[in-house]
DNA sequence: ATTTTGATGAACAGTAGTGTTCACTGAAGA
DNA sequence: TCTTCAGTGAACACTACTGTTCATCAAAAT
């Protein structure tokens, strides 16, 4: 009746691997649905799980949602605004735009969603106020180039621009990266006059 | 055994006020859930009224969805962009802009959730598609203004400029009316040279 | 006074999920 | 060899809808 040590090794591996499937599962099916339409019976069912399983790995639905965001995240790196070459303003601004909707081109499927369902999960609701947080540095970032003194309208037109939203407007148009990145220059460049 | 004739008057009435009610209580449902998150049960009893009644008076979601937002259309027309009296390309821009920003503010809260809810259902996506054509008309209609010749990223930024999401983003940037107007119009001015 | 019928209240069967318990299997680990 | 435990499969009780049936009530219409 005595423990024994136990230390875990391949096993440790195979339930990380069990978790891995469990988490890719879940990332799927919340850009394929939507974060609140993905049930924890689809993702057992993709993750070729028994739904058990997946309470086991998961406590909650946060967790599991922070797994995958965090996986996600690790795959799909927003660029680093901050180590952009300085420039003129509008070339800069065009710079920093064309980096930002490449990103956005590459993840649109998932920001969609996930901005559709937001107000639904407020796990979902705070990674995007986390990447709210990163725009609102780079908008400040900008914003610092163009003018000293605060101008609202110059400061609306940046926070714009940089939406995902305006990105997926301008896409609709069939503008491709280069063209919205400059558009969008031209924009705040107006706002500054 | 024999029929009789049977003309209702006030009892016809009395239906419709039944009917009415279903539709008022769906349409502030509708406002506050989203339609996609709106149940029939709900809409009963906001209603006070059996979710029997509901069935009967509309054969399916579709029919009740097509009353309410005709009602809804009826309480909220938006505005004649056909009307405004023209004027100097980027004078009339703004005052186009304004008097649908205006029309948007009016209405937000409905058409956030309606935009967000058209992915998941057929009828509120025909809607928001009777409405595209609206803003494509008025799309075109500034287009001709601005130039004879076609440009992509003029035409891109004149309906983009239009988008309920660029107002709510201007919106959330605590822009007025106004000022949300001239900004747009100013950015389809640097559009156009 | 009698008929008609809109709305009721209750019930039913169905779908699709939630979160939990339990005994079990099979392979990793000591 | 024998123990441990991740994952299984099945069951359970629950919530919250859907769409349908049916007898009944009450008031409008004749």
């Amino acid at each position: 009746m005595r423990k024994r040590k136990y230390t875990q090794r391949l096993r440790a591996e195979q339930q990380q691997e069990t978790r891995e499937r469990i988490v890719d599962a879940a990332m799927a099916l919340h850009e394929e649905l939507g974060p609140a339409e993905t049930t924890i019976s689809a993702i057992a069912d993709r993750a070729g799980v028994q739904r058990l399983t997946v309470y086991r790995h998961f406590a909650n639905d946060r967790e599991l949602f922070g797994a995958c965001s965090s996986k996600w995240f690790g795959l799909h790196t927003p660029p680093d605004l901050g180590a952009i070459p300085p420039a003129d303003p509008e070339p800069y601004t065009k710079a920093v735009l064309a980096a930002l909707y490449d990103y956005y081109r590459g993840t649109s499927g998932m920001w969609s969603v996930v901005i559709r369902d937001a107000e639904k999960m407020s796990a979902v609701k705070e990674v995007i106020a986390g990447f709210d947080a990163y725009l609102d540095a780079a908008s400040k970032q900008l914003l610092a180039v163009w003018a000293p003194r605060r101008s609202a309208k110059l400061k609306a037109t940046i926070s714009h621009a940089l939406r995902f939203s305006t990105w997926q407007s301008l896409s609709e148009q069939k503008l491709g990266t280069a063209s919205m990145a400059e558009l969008a220059a031209a924009w705040v460049r107006a706002a500054a006059e």
